[in-house]
DNA sequence: GATGAATGAGTGTTCATTCAT
DNA sequence: TATGAATGAACACTCATTCAT
């Protein structure tokens, strides 16, 4: 019944973790981001993000308060993944069309291969948006992104490959629901049209065909 | 012990309804429609469901079977709901480009006032389609739209208001996107924005804006 | 929505059954049997009772008044069909020696082809026999049968192929507990010994055996 | 909202048990055991035993899984004290005829004061074994018990007090039919002669007539 | 007499969260 | 810091019984 310990504080080869606070935190993240996007909210279950963290449940509470405020926390990150990735894109020293079409793709990509953020997202609308009011940080992500888009708009408009009168905002919806849509939909429209849509190919095709709906939006 | 009914026998507004079980099933459907799309099929409550159809938990067993029955049958409902309304538009009797307008403008709008058809297909993506794939009715709701797109298309490009060479599901799946997603997300994104984007001006200008998506695309 | 009835009181072609109090009492009280028997009291199920005697659930209770007097009405017609059926053996008839096997030997079948009547048996015993002590009847039914015991004992001892000292009650007891036994816990048995008890060459060397057991307890 | 807690820390009479895990098991296994006995499988309630072993009903199953997982657990368990038991007996070292004739007492006398045992294994036969297949503990109890018998069989029939022929399965099956049927019908058997069987002197009287079925049954 | 829709009190089971160690 | 046993409130689902028609 005794339980003696002989191991030592800092001892990498502990078989208890120990003073990892940040690993912790980040294998906790890691988890409830993987259980949060597979059930949602409501569907999503403490235990198993413990689990999948391979930490004490305890642990979660202490680092993130309540399951509410680990969402958030996860529906942060999966944001500012987001935009971290797109910044890396440099669309800058692209040509405006170039620039356009990599904005498109990224997005039309970035939903594909992450549906966790779709998932975070669909699932925090149904919330309407209650948590991520409580955020500082997810407001500043977009205002680089509009620039941008405004940037190359203006750039595009100047050397006459594109149309003057459109709006960054309207540009960026429309690239956003292209790219989101067909992955956040794809399994009901799988199942109705017969046919998998994420098949490699069917995503290739369906880029190009949502990057030629935005150069010829924005055609002059 | 004893019970006493104040009700009186013969008017049809008392408050414990009996012998209708054709309303007591529509009731019940409505209800679940209600809090499936506020809460999600995880979140949703049962006695909650039993409660706004004011109906006793048991029937919802004895017609649905039991959740996920229910939730099958209102997401088949709203699917249905959604392509009844398309149909009553007639666009086949709409000149190409007046009928592409009003298609799209449908979905924008249909998505507008009906949150919870979006609020439902969220969550059924999030399971995967898993129980749609059980659904033998909703699949061929899709193919009389395909090819009211198809002739749509024929029709302008015979009369040359639309190029060549656009496929139906591509043009389908565009114009789902742009009616979708905006409020799909409107929650984020008008907390990310800092503006409400329910507003009906708001609304009008992006339907506007969608359809000159949709007519660029199409145009030769 | 309104149903117009043609048929008259009386025909026997109804599709409805119609005044057959007496066939309907029967449907009933052999489907819960069979219920009661296979589940125990508190596993049957009163929707399960009236779908197999097809008749109306509100019949069930017109009749019998609730799920326990339908209990005792069940348990007692168990008990008159095993005594009726003994009493068809005209055991008076027979010799001292003949007579008891026959007894053992039906006893012994009896259980066997009627596992009702010892699932019946055990369940009223889980209750303390609770609803026998309501009944009048079954405690009748027991008195010729240990006068019979008797008048065989006596018979025997007086032509010399039974020893004296013994009573019937004692007598009783040991052939009820050897035909009883085997059947009541045949499937915990089988499992334990890994064979099935229930085959008719294990049935019918049991049988004998316990004929033998009995004589041997009765020879001078 | 606020909890006031009375109970002195320390004090090992808390009313609230603490990490004590071995200890709840056990209690839950007790309570379980008293509350299937009592009212079977079908008619236990998971709550009550929860209230009989004061633990939550949470850790009931935390630690069994369910309630038919219990009901096994509580089905071996009865098994394992009996056979535990019965091995005390020491019945090697005896004489025979002074062997069988404590083996059938033992048997009867077990069968008296423990009630639950009887009870659980009528349960299980209701349910045509479907627990005790699962159990693959239960089986290898009974072959030290068959060479038990065997062994005092061959002693017996070397030393001249019982007749040879007699299988020991046939044996075991005949004592265990003495011990059990009493008991298990005791309170049917009861009502229906009118008299209380569980008495001091009845229970006596009766032993020693089934000890004497034995020993007629084995004598040469 | 006969129907089956309706009911309220429960049934087994699960959950986010806390607390003694 | 870290553990996992413990909790109470709910959760989906079921039941014997009643009642309007």
């Amino acid at each position: 019944m005794t339980r003696v310990n002989h191991t030592t504080p800092g001892k990498s080869s502990d078989r208890v973790r120990r003073r990892e606070p940040e690993r912790s935190k980040r294998d906790i993240l890691t988890a409830a981001t993987a259980e949060f996007a597979a059930k949602g909210l409501a569907g999503a279950r403490v235990d198993q993000i413990a689990k999948r963290a391979r930490i004490n449940k305890r642990m979660l509470y202490q680092y993130f308060g309540d399951k509410e405020a680990l969402w958030l926390a996860a529906l942060e990150a999966a944001y500012e993944n987001m935009r971290r990735e797109e910044r890396l894109l440099d669309v800058a020293t692209m040509s405006p069309r170039e620039g356009m079409a990599a904005l498109m793709r990224f997005n039309f990509e970035y939903c594909s291969s992450h549906p966790e953020f779709i998932s975070l997202l669909n699932n925090e609308n149904l919330h309407k948006a209650k948590y991520l009011k409580r955020s500082k940080r997810v407001r500043e992500l977009y205002s680089p992104l509009l620039s941008l888009i405004s940037d190359l708009l203006a750039q595009g408009q100047r050397s006459g490959v594109f149309r003057s009168g459109v709006d960054p905002v309207d540009l960026y919806l429309t690239i956003a629901s292209l790219g989101y849509f067909y992955f956040s939909n794809i399994h009901t429209l799988s199942t109705i049209f017969g046919r998998d849509l994420g098949t490699r190919a069917s995503r290739s095709a369906q880029a190009e065909l949502f990057v030629d709906v935005i150069l010829r939006f924005l055609a002059p």
